[in-house]
DNA sequence: GATGAGACTGCCAACGTTTGCAGCAAGAGT
DNA sequence: ACTCTTGCTGCAAACGTTGGCAGTCTCATC
């Protein structure tokens, strides 16, 4: 069906290995037959066949991506800078989606363990040793995540969230309310710890809902469980929740902003689509994407580096209108 | 590295050939030796290798997928579906993002035909020639585009193009302005002509604007030239740029609603977290991320098969709080 | 007890590529 | 004229898998 390498050297009268080492090797053969060849090839459309130069090379030139859900917005940046910086390095890309459903991770990594040279991993809820276990068959990155063994690129949530809270403090708000995500997440531990921090170092009191899951309805019922306690402000595992807890609220006729505050994470695009827009901790999520890329090739590159590296990015606070002066202080 | 077929057969004293054929065809040997080699392989951790296979099997059990742009909220469904579908099946999904570079999608879809078995294109703005160029060189869907001689899951877009002028009819509308996508876009082609004809049929003045990107800021600018006319209703090519029009203009203290009505087309999870809530064309995105992994995959089971299909996929209008009662009407 | 059928298994070639090794020719140096 | 180098090319093996073909063994049948 399609060209291969015998029929281009049929038809220039060489032999395949020429052929193959015009093509990918140019210096090794004389200018003359490397042109002629070259031409033949691009004539007859050829183009190597990746099963066969893998099977000598031991290489597939492809990259796994295994997300929890393509449809949370946190992901679609990440898949697509990833997905952009493995091009670059003339890398392909295999996704897979796990459906938030934990029992697949790891199943679905260890499929794709075979026809991909590695992995980044964006899966929050697998049991660290089986991920462990994971790393040492082949290499691993994570995302958001760490792992004993293997590399990783995390956020650093401390940032942001203390911004969070000395923002609201300056507002006026001494109690703050987490609306949790997944209770056996990693991120969602590392940001209630890191809540937790700020508050006690700013003195203001922490109270918790939840879990929910990362999604807008879980957002929307976290609302009726918000409002009917009294306070005053929230800080939400993620944007989407955010948004739910905001839609809700503005439906309900309160005024977000003004009667109580909220906070997201992930600083998603939608922030910037709600009335008022959207008061969220800023995660670099296009940097989140190319440092597991380059993180994972340099792990290719050398297969038994010294240590696998943990990239920790920044995180910042993006203040829009969903925070304000509690309505007790208004009086 | 890996463990081979060769090992397995060493390790229970039998040809590879046995191993292969206990494996992927159990009723061709003897009960008592396949339950020996399926331990051992099972200990061992084998996993077959997909470069041999693939090299003598000539296919991949690998899809490609092409979309413009990931970030887009319209995509990650389909993405999440196609990846769902695929995976049912048996088959691995290799994604790319052209991000919405033209000139980008037809190298990406040549690269990867050698790598897949067939591949999903979402791809608006690629000249028609090329497409039915590529699809002669190996099975292609198109999705939300009709390509001669492919396959491809489109839009009916006039059954919600009509509901939603017979909507804002009813509302007492007489005007409308359509805020244009991208100009070559095949889908803005399809919408724009479907809601002439609606307006037509309905005896409404059609205004245009744009082209727009798809994207909320380009949605903002469009709020922007849409003020400055005295039209009271707007159908935007995608929820993206309606949500962009809501936000500007209600941010610009406009009631979205009540003094001017907006649709989008897409109806994105996200048309539920603005406040009102976005009226919206809802396009089945699951089902046609689906339908074209079936159509595909049909397309390989019988590689010429007679006429490649299209099938059409409904809309409807969701109708919520973004579409009200035009302004003159109300005195 | 010879023959045939049937069940199972092994051998080997093939898929398309890369690469170490050897071969060959031409030119340079003695 | 001989050897040595240099530059180029071909041969053949290898990667892991599958499947056609043929071989072996067992058992039933006449």
């Amino acid at each position: 069906m399609a060209v291969t390498l015998a029929e281009v050297a049929a038809a220039c009268n060489v032999s395949t290995s020429t052929v193959s080492r015009a093509l990918t090797d140019p210096e090794k053969v004389n200018a003359e037959t490397r042109a002629r060849i070259e031409r033949v090839a691009r004539q007859l459309g050829y183009a190597p066949s990746r099963a066969g130069r893998s099977l000598v090379s031991g290489r597939t030139d492809t990259v796994g991506l295994v997300v929890p859900d393509i449809a949370n917005p946190f992901f679609p940046p990440i898949i697509k800078s990833v997905q952009a910086r493995a091009r670059d390095k003339r890398y392909a890309v295999l996704i897979a989606d796990t459906d938030e459903h934990v029992a697949d991770e790891l199943e679905l990594a260890r499929g794709l363990s075979r026809q991909v040279d590695g992995l980044i991993l964006a899966s929050p809820r697998t049991a660290p040793a089986d991920l462990t276990r994971l790393a040492q068959q082949l290499p691993v990155v994570f995302v958001n995540r760490e792992v004993e063994g293997a590399g990783s690129v995390v956020i650093d949530e401390n940032e942001g969230m203390q911004e969070a809270v000395e923002h609201l403090v300056s507002l006026g708000h001494r109690r703050i309310t987490y609306l949790s995500g997944p209770r056996r997440s990693w991120s969602n531990q590392q940001r209630r710890d890191a809540l937790a921090k700020a508050c006690a170092a700013n003195d203001v009191e922490l109270r918790e809902l939840g879990p929910f899951e990362p999604q807008i309805q879980a957002g929307m019922r976290a609302a009726d469980l918000l409002q009917s306690s009294e306070v005053a402000a929230a800080i939400a595992y993620d944007d989407l929740i955010a948004l739910g807890v905001m839609s809700r609220l503005t439906e309900r006729g309160m005024q977000v902003g003004r009667e109580i505050s909220v906070i997201g994470i992930d600083d998603s695009p939608l922030s910037t689509v709600t009335h008022p827009m959207l008061t969220s901790i800023h995660v670099p999520a296009a940097e989140l994407g190319s440092a597991a890329v380059d993180l994972l090739l340099d792990q290719l590159r050398d297969p038994d580096s010294p240590t696998p590296l943990t990239v920790k990015l920044e995180t910042r606070l993006v203040i829009r209108g969903s925070t304000g002066i509690p309505p007790e202080n208004l009086r």
